[in-house]
DNA sequence: TTGTAGGCGTTATCAG
DNA sequence: CTGATAACGCCTACAA
């Protein structure tokens, strides 16, 4: 059995209280008891057990990151291991733990959830999907238990604490710059079209086209997997049109990846043949061949913000709803071309 | 106030050990009381409360995962989003949850470790690093608490379960595989010379040239990070020499891309001025222009294994120390071309 | 087959 | 300033 603290009470001969108040570092605690204290404490390797502290306290000082039910998949995509980084990196500095979610299937991640929650394994959660309809949002609502979410909501918009970009606004200007090298001929690549980032960045990309009198055309928008290999399938598609797009807008990096292979094997060339522009701006981009430029999302401070904003409501239960929208950037690389003429 | 195992008590009208007994399923209860309390479980909307179990329990079905103290950057590489995916699928199959450390230090690491521990926080934990000197291993390893490591372990090797490759094979085959393409001058480019990996595979690459007769040139080895940065300097320092070599062997993806950039940066051309092959074979490694050659090294499998044996370990104290080999495979793509005169 | 009581290691309340 | 004492929610002898 590990040393308690009725231990360090023994061999300090005080009351197991006046141990805990020191552990807590009490004001009304001499200092002289309290240094007799920490070093029987440190004589005996005393270290406060966390569990029987949670159960009296009602707090672990842990939160759950719960990842989108493609889970498996999804770790592929650069995107998560980066906000996960941001969520450790923020959670360390408040001295929190992290627990991840490990279910794939929908149901499995509600599971999960529910047992992390009515467990009292975790005192808030960290949402890194934003999905239509779901039990999760449902149930963590109607417990009114703590909860951020990376993204933008589906519906109660006004009711969930989040953390997320301008996606209209990032598009747009992807788009403008696309339009700005001449392009006339833009196309979009985009994840599940139910994916609310999806929606956002489609929005920019038809705002800013609208707005520079361009036609929109349906067949240049294209819905695929938020995989290398949906970048593939949606350059295929595009490049086999009777009039194939002079540029790309690609929401992720990975696909963007899938795209320039694709455009390789069809012995065509980024930027000369085919300029890209893709979102995230995650390592890969940067290595990439030719270079991506690429939005710049700031995901690392996605995370780090959404544990802030998590902290708040946890510490602070009538912390007000808010909605943190963090900046982004495009990043110029080499696989754009301007393209000074024909149409 | 969450609802208890008193509240179903009450409301089914039998006593709260009962209840208790019926989670556990004890056979030592009429499948009729079993039934009856179910059902009110259900209507309640219960849900064990699981740090008050882990407290009567002493144990609390979660893992903890260390990570590395460059883990900040470490998290840049695929690697650890990989391990990390196994890590959680298997542990999802066993029903543990899965906690990760935050610290970045070494320092900061060890306290994490020693919080989890000592806190009671996890039931074992499984270290993503293998390094010289480690507290955090002389600290499990007084304690005697179940732990397994991912990795060859530097010290103590009969006294800790590992899952580890056979790097020294897989260099090996790897070293052959250029010089069965007739390649005279092939230069290596692995990590930090006391990581074990590095070592190890190193070993594997002088006893491939031994046995082909070939010298072993100090000049063609280089030690970097196991980053992008890592390759690059690698490859500026080798592509300096009088001789450069005309084949590599890369220990690490994310590095390879780093030598790709630099290749490409001289106004060289892999595979045709210079071969390249790589390790681990990430998702980037496919993805990469051209796309590499790289020993898999099931980094997946990896992960699974060691919660394996970790939980093994964990509900049997008296588990014997072992050491799993995962296998590794050499993927050919076309970083590589055979090169038949000149030396 | 079921109930009672004590304990897991802390914290918090209330005295003193 | 410090010490009993009762929670926190569950498990497990021991009784019945």
């Amino acid at each position: 059995m590990n040393i308690t603290i009725k231990d360090v009470a023994k061999a300090a001969n005080v009351s197991p209280s006046t141990v805990s108040r020191v552990i807590a570092d009490s004001p009304r605690i001499s200092e002289k008891t309290k240094k007799k204290v920490r070093k029987v404490m440190e004589e005996l390797g005393y270290h406060p057990n966390f569990i029987a502290r949670s159960l009296a306290n009602q707090s672990t000082q842990v939160i759950g990151v719960v990842f989108p039910s493609s889970g498996n998949l999804a770790f592929q995509n650069p995107f998560f291991s980066e906000v996960l980084r941001g969520i450790s990196e923020a959670a360390h500095e408040k001295h929190y733990g992290i627990q991840l979610t490990t279910g794939v299937t929908e149901e499995e991640i509600y599971q999960d959830v529910l047992r992390m929650v009515q467990g009292g394994r975790v005192d808030g959660v960290i949402l890194l999907y934003s999905k239509i309809k779901d039990h999760v949002i449902d149930y963590l609502l109607e417990k009114d238990f703590p909860f951020v979410m990376v993204g933008k909501p589906y519906e109660h918009v006004d009711k969930i604490t989040h953390v997320d970009n301008d996606n209209v606004e990032a598009a747009r200007e992807t788009t403008e710059y696309l339009l700005k090298l001449g392009h006339q001929r833009i196309g979009f690549i985009g994840g599940d079209k139910h994916l609310m980032v999806t929606v956002t960045r489609l929005e920019g990309y038809k705002q800013a086209l609208q707005k520079a009198n361009m036609p929109i055309r349906k067949e240049y928008i294209i819905h695929e997997d938020f995989l290398e290999s949906g970048g593939k399938q949606g350059t295929l598609k595009l490049l086999s049109l009777p009039e194939p797009p002079t540029a790309l807008i690609v929401t992720d990096d990975l696909m963007a990846l899938g795209v320039l292979q694709t455009v390789l094997q069809y012995g065509l060339e980024v930027p000369r043949d085919l300029s890209v522009v893709s979102f995230n701006n995650a390592l890969i981009a940067r290595l990439a061949n030719p270079p991506l430029s690429s939005v710049d999302i700031g995901i690392l401070d996605l995370g780090m913000e959404a544990v802030k904003q998590l902290i708040a409501k946890i510490e602070n239960k009538r912390e007000p709803v808010k909605r943190v929208i963090i900046p982004h950037e495009l990043i110029i690389r080499s696989s754009c071309a301007s393209r000074d003429e024909n149409s």
